[in-house]
DNA sequence: AGCCAGAATGAATAACCATTCATTCTTGGA
DNA sequence: TCCAAGAATGAATGGTTATTCATTCTGGCT
């Protein structure tokens, strides 16, 4: 098996050699289409590994490519790493803001429900998204860039939801309510619930976690929903 | 500089070099005391440098010991790991399983805000033991054996809590309520401000934590709160 | 006082990993 | 068809890390 190996490593390269090994059709593409690429083979391995034992070899493996691609499009693993975040983070973050924001005249109530369906949608649900999710929030205390790279989203978002939940406590006369207190709970609900699928999805299904944080709402927002 | 340290790495041990270099008054313990001191000091490495970039070298200096000392006490870094965690998973769960359980004829009221103060509590959610959560949160979706580790006291503890809820909605014959999801729901919002402590401390301070909890469980319970 | 079980040390080892770069290959335009 | 720009490859490199183990030291016991 030995020698075999080492026969296969000297490229005697007499085209096909025995095996199905269909080598490689070397491809050339945009560099933006590899990065693409690449950041997606990360998100898998970082679901599927772990981030602590992501390698460059196992993520450039996953993406069907050579090993020093990585390197090539992103210069380093950490800046890999950064961009994987970044995307996660835009895709999550820029989805809530289009809701909150959108410019339809669709009432309040509406509003708010499609929010919270985005919330737990499939797309943002998914094991692979949420492990990654996770997987930098375990090291963004120790790492002040990965916060960095959240937080201005996150911002973003915290202030549309408060606005909405002034206009929705303007509008139902709701007393002893602080838009911001409710805001700030709501949101943390929604990390808690995205945390519970991900570790113990036996206990908790999708349509449970729906039902749960619309009780939330019925409870602040009883006219409404 | 560079010939100093050459000079002081041959020990020429002529007792005492120059320096304040006390040397190591070398002691010995007993093994659970060493395991103990070695636990705390992973505990501050991952709090510190995040659970991926924590070494040996780290830990075992962080304790004031020698490089071989964890592998002596814990055969592995895998290990040490594990009984981190489960330490950490330990101190948590087995916290809050003693309230729920306190024998005093405590009403259902004070157990709630005695449960709700040691979740929120300065021993609780401070940074080093919340990082070391997430660390591990982060990892779970790959590492079974950490899901293991926790799911055991989790399960318990979430029996207790629906519980306690169902007596709580018994007593105040709430309709409408399941105590199922609540629980479930009141979970997710506690694990969802320890996050947000964690990783937005600016944006959320423990008092207000404290309130944004306590109106969840108004909401749910008004007549007991 | 002397001894020795076993606790503690840290230099050495072996494995792993990110990064480099000389070389090979692809492709669009001349 | 042929060529050059630059995309892609992967063997080699250098640095880091977990783990081992020969040696040193400690403290309780006789």
């Amino acid at each position: 098996m030995t020698a075999m190996t080492q026969k296969a490593q000297h490229k005697n390269a007499q085209t096909a050699v025995t095996q199905n090994e269909t080598k490689k059709p070397r491809k050339i593409l945009p560099k933006e289409e590899r990065r693409q690429q690449l950041i997606e083979a990360t998100i898998r391995c970082i679901a599927r590994d772990g981030l602590g034992s992501t390698t460059m070899q196992m993520v450039t493996k996953e993406a069907g490519l050579s090993l020093g691609i990585a390197n090539l499009h992103f210069e380093t693993k950490d800046n890999l790493l950064k961009e994987t975040l970044r995307y996660v983070a835009e895709e999550y973050h820029s989805g809530q803001i289009a809701i909150m924001q959108g410019q339809e005249t669709e009432d309040l109530t509406n509003r708010l429900t499609a929010l919270l369906n985005f919330q737990l949608s499939q797309g943002v649900t998914q094991r692979q998204k949420m492990a990654v999710w996770f997987a930098y929030y375990g090291e963004a205390g120790a790492r002040p860039v990965y916060q960095k790279i959240v937080s201005a989203w996150d911002r973003a978002a915290a202030k549309q939801l408060e606005s909405l939940f002034e206009a929705i406590i303007e509008d139902g006369q709701y007393r002893n309510s602080d838009a911001a207190d409710l805001a700030m709970g709501y949101s943390a609900l929604i990390d808690g619930l995205h945390l519970a699928l991900l570790v113990t999805p036996r206990e908790l299904t999708k349509k449970q976690a729906k039902a749960i944080a619309k009780d939330f709402l019925r409870r602040a927002f009883p006219k409404h929903l």
